[in-house]
RNA sequence: GGAGGUGUGGCCGAGUGGACAAUGGCAGCAGACUGUAAAUCUGCCGGGCUUCGCCCUACCGAGGUUCGAAUCCUCGCGCCUCCA
């Protein structure tokens, strides 16, 4: 899901986002709330009429948004109490509003409110966290219409496995309509660990979402897990700043070694930029400013996951996953475009070759 | 011809006797970014070395004053403004 936070993915048009191969976009309920605000999105005919985005659309609850922005904030029983990121102004979300903001939104997918601890987390803190995200879980399960919005619980428990394995268990008896795994690389020594303890143990009938993941070897890795769904801003912020994901690792296409490449970014990529400019037309867009630079980084970006996650589910459907060497090279995403080493995943760590089924 | 001003590291531009190898910005070289307060942020950016430190060469040029000068004085050179 590429994210657009605001409504849009930076730079790109709904029309570009469905060129690229996006089927679904992901925005964030935080955002839209404090600004235009959840009555004007709904008076303007819903999420979708006022994006423009023809295709299913998941909110974020603004759980993160909480936790990673800062500031002053105050949690209870009831809720969280903070500060505006624009203004300061004090705002109050619960889980029961939160529910119903993203419903009256009408987005397809509504995340309940949850705490996201910060890594480091003493164990006991993460307990006390995942008690109450647990509690909200219940609290937004009961607020829930099930109507056209579907809800998704979300497990935490940070970087310990009881915790997680347990969270993952209660949270699967609430019966959402989907389930995600949220804290994950925050900073903790191995998420991918997370993410073998947690999705297994989530229903396999149900959709198993990843939230804010990732590089493209960490969605190697939870697709063999068993996750379905991914959201990351890696691959537009990135573009933006210059990272270029290829075929054959990252280019940070600001580097003076791209001055006078004339070959396209990706020679295998089909998107807007490789379909028409070179290495050095970017390099120079990009050291200039220029506004189009960010433009053709996030499509090329963007093509590129699309079409990794696209030949994932071609390769799972063939029942071809584990022979698809190639997945590693593109996913290790190595900066080796001119040595003879590409920085190949080692056999042994390969996640493919564990994945039983 | 006269009067005044000005000359700083690739560029712009602070500094006007010691805390100055010299603030900033730009350019340059690299790095970071994971449910987006991000078209952002960080490091390096005279030369050399054993790089928390030391040595050398440095603020137009040449002299000088001083324990000490990018900073003060003299002369020269360049540029700018005004008067003739």
């Amino acid at each position: 899901m590429p994210v657009g936070t605001l409504g849009a993915v930076k730079g790109v048009t709904p029309q570009e986002l469905e060129a690229a191969g996006a089927s679904i976009m992901l925005s964030n309920l935080y955002h839209l709330a404090l600004r235009p605000g959840i009555d004007a999105v709904e008076k303007l005919g819903g999420i979708h009429e006022f994006t423009g985005w023809r295709g299913p659309i998941l909110t974020d609850s603004g759980g993160f948004q909480v936790w990673s922005l800062g500031g002053l904030r105050t949690v209870d029983a009831g809720g969280v109490t903070f500060r505006s990121h624009l203004d300061g102004s004090p705002l109050r979300f619960t889980p029961e509003g939160v529910v119903d903001h993203q419903e009256r939104m009408g987005v397809d997918v509504a995340m309940m409110l949850d705490e996201c601890p910060p890594w480091p987390v003493e164990k006991a803190a993460a307990e006390t966290s995942w008690r109450r995200t647990l509690d909200w879980a219940r609290r937004a399960r009961a607020a829930w219409k099930e109507g056209p919005t579907a809800l998704f619980g979300i497990v935490q428990g940070s970087a310990y496995r009881d915790l997680r394995e347990r969270a993952a268990a209660e949270i699967a008896e609430l019966d959402f309509a989907g389930y995600a795994i949220g804290g994950v690389s925050v900073g903790e020594p191995e998420p991918g660990t997370v993410v073998e303890w947690t999705a297994p143990a989530l229903p396999a009938d149900k959709p198993r979402y990843l939230m804010g993941v990732g590089y493209p070897e960490d969605i190697l890795h939870a697709v063999a897990q068993g996750v379905d769904l991914f959201d990351c801003v890696l691959p537009a912020r990135n573009a933006r700043h210059g990272v270029l994901f290829t075929r054959e690792g990252v280019l940070k296409i600001k580097n003076a070694r791209f001055k006078d490449d004339s070959r396209p970014i990706d020679a295998g990529c089909s998107c807007p930029a490789c379909s028409r400019v070179s290495r050095a037309f970017l390099h120079h867009l990009t050291r200039a400013g220029e506004l189009t630079a960010a433009v053709l980084a996030t499509l090329h970006n963007l093509r590129f996951y699309l079409d990794f996650m696209a030949d994932l589910r071609q390769a799972i459907q063939l029942g071809a996953l584990a022979d698809q060497a190639s997945f590693d090279r593109r996913a290790t995403g190595e900066d080796a475009p001119e040595g003879p080493d590409l920085g190949v995943l080692p056999v042994s760590s390969n996640p493919l070759e564990q994945r039983s089924s």
